[in-house]
DNA sequence: TACCTAATTTAGGTATACCTAAATAGCAAT
DNA sequence: ATTGCTATTTAGGTATACCTAAATTAGGTA
């Protein structure tokens, strides 16, 4: 045994699962479906069905399930998910601020210990922060109430015509990607020229001003988001 | 399945095996019974009968296992419980200077984040502390190349006479029994003069220049190390 | 030496979180 | 309304790490 008895269920496995349903549900929390969450995690499609049936099972239910229908987070899912994603965000803005790691390790590292990490650890490492409201990637951080503020900002692959744009931030799930981002400059804040391109073709932009021109796959422009202007 | 293909066999209770293997056989790394560690690891003595039967049978074995005459820890045990004792170490450290914990709160989160920091998180916490040899309850850091520096001291419960002692450790197990030694002052690097006691009937001490007497337990005096004079 | 007791091990079970393969349900197009 | 495809679920298994209860073994004692 290893979760508690029922009801008082928590592990790293079930934290991912609501951080999965959380993330996929979009920020109108729409219903997820089992396929998704199985690609996302990694695991066979079967294995979701199982665990959200538990899920929704507990004495706590952290999803609202309906076979055949996906689920979406309870409140209680909500709040347990917020808070790894806000011990994810701290720990990565610890890492990168305080024990200079370079940016594309934080996620990795943040990935495992945000699960274990103590209240008093969060609290301990927010204060020394400054109570952070954005992590070194971009995203904004959730409260301690598990309030996550929105942001009004558009997906780099959803810009149609030419234009500048400054980057509000960058996905940090695949550190190469991160890396290669980083060394053409396109970083938090930077400003983006964008010359021409789509979704399907990729993206030609100039960064900053000027280190010449800059090409961004349709893949890699899905996992950057922008603002207008600059 | 989580520990990944035989003989890279690793997870959080291994660990905890690994380093009551290592604390219980003392300094000469004597044998090691199933039922003391059972004790110490709070598991039935079948459980430990069990997984030292796996961890001997390892592709890479991490005890040396003979049935009926307890274990010890082979060349591979012994690197990984002295990493993660380092880590335990190097964590407490951290929280204590770093992070401004209490000290009697560091233990339990170091004991619960060990198992899940990176090489990299450990060299950057130890290079951001001065690669510190001692942790804050006195106890010595491994040293990455795997070494534990030994340091002579006694335990308190093995004073005989009166005399006077300078504290080297206190153990970090009992938080409630820090905080008490704490309140009396008897913490890392204080001066004690034993008045009179024994192990059977506890101590009297003054400590530094005498707040008045305190009564050590002859239980508590056995989580206390110190060197002679002062 | 035969016995006894305590320590240890074996045997058989539980829960978690995964898997594969087989069944079923939803839905769109004929 | 039937077909057919895909998504999803059910059924049955694996490994880990624990448990209890029932052997067994070691080692001292009568």
């Amino acid at each position: 045994m290893a979760a508690g008895r029922r009801g008082d269920v928590h592990s790293e496995s079930i934290d991912n699962y609501l951080k999965a349903v959380l993330s996929l549900g979009g920020p109108e929390e729409q219903r997820v479906t089992s396929t998704s969450l199985a690609e996302r995690l990694g695991v066979a499609p079967a294995s979701v069905t199982n665990m959200l049936q538990k899920l929704a099972a507990a004495e706590t239910p952290l999803v609202e399930y309906e076979r055949h229908k996906g689920v979406r987070l309870s409140a209680a899912g909500r709040r347990r998910a917020l808070e790894v994603v806000r011990h994810h965000r701290l720990i990565e803005t610890f890492l990168y601020e305080v024990l200079d790691y370079p940016i594309e390790e934080v996620h990795e590292e943040a990935e495992r210990l945000e699960h274990f990490i103590s209240e008093r650890f969060e609290e301990r490492i927010a204060a020394k922060l400054g109570h952070p409201k954005i992590d070194p990637h971009g995203h904004s951080i959730p409260t301690m109430e598990g309030e996550m503020p929105r942001r009004e900002s558009i997906v780099l692959a959803e810009v149609m015509g030419v234009g500048t744009y400054v980057v509000e931030s960058v996905s940090d799930r695949d550190a190469e990607r991160l890396r290669q981002l980083e060394a053409s400059g396109i970083t938090v804040g930077a400003r983006l020229e964008v010359r021409r391109g789509s979704a399907a073709e990729g993206y030609t932009v100039r960064v900053g001003r000027g280190l010449g021109d800059v090409e961004v796959s349709g893949e890699t422009a899905r996992e950057i988001r922008v603002v207008v202007g600059g």
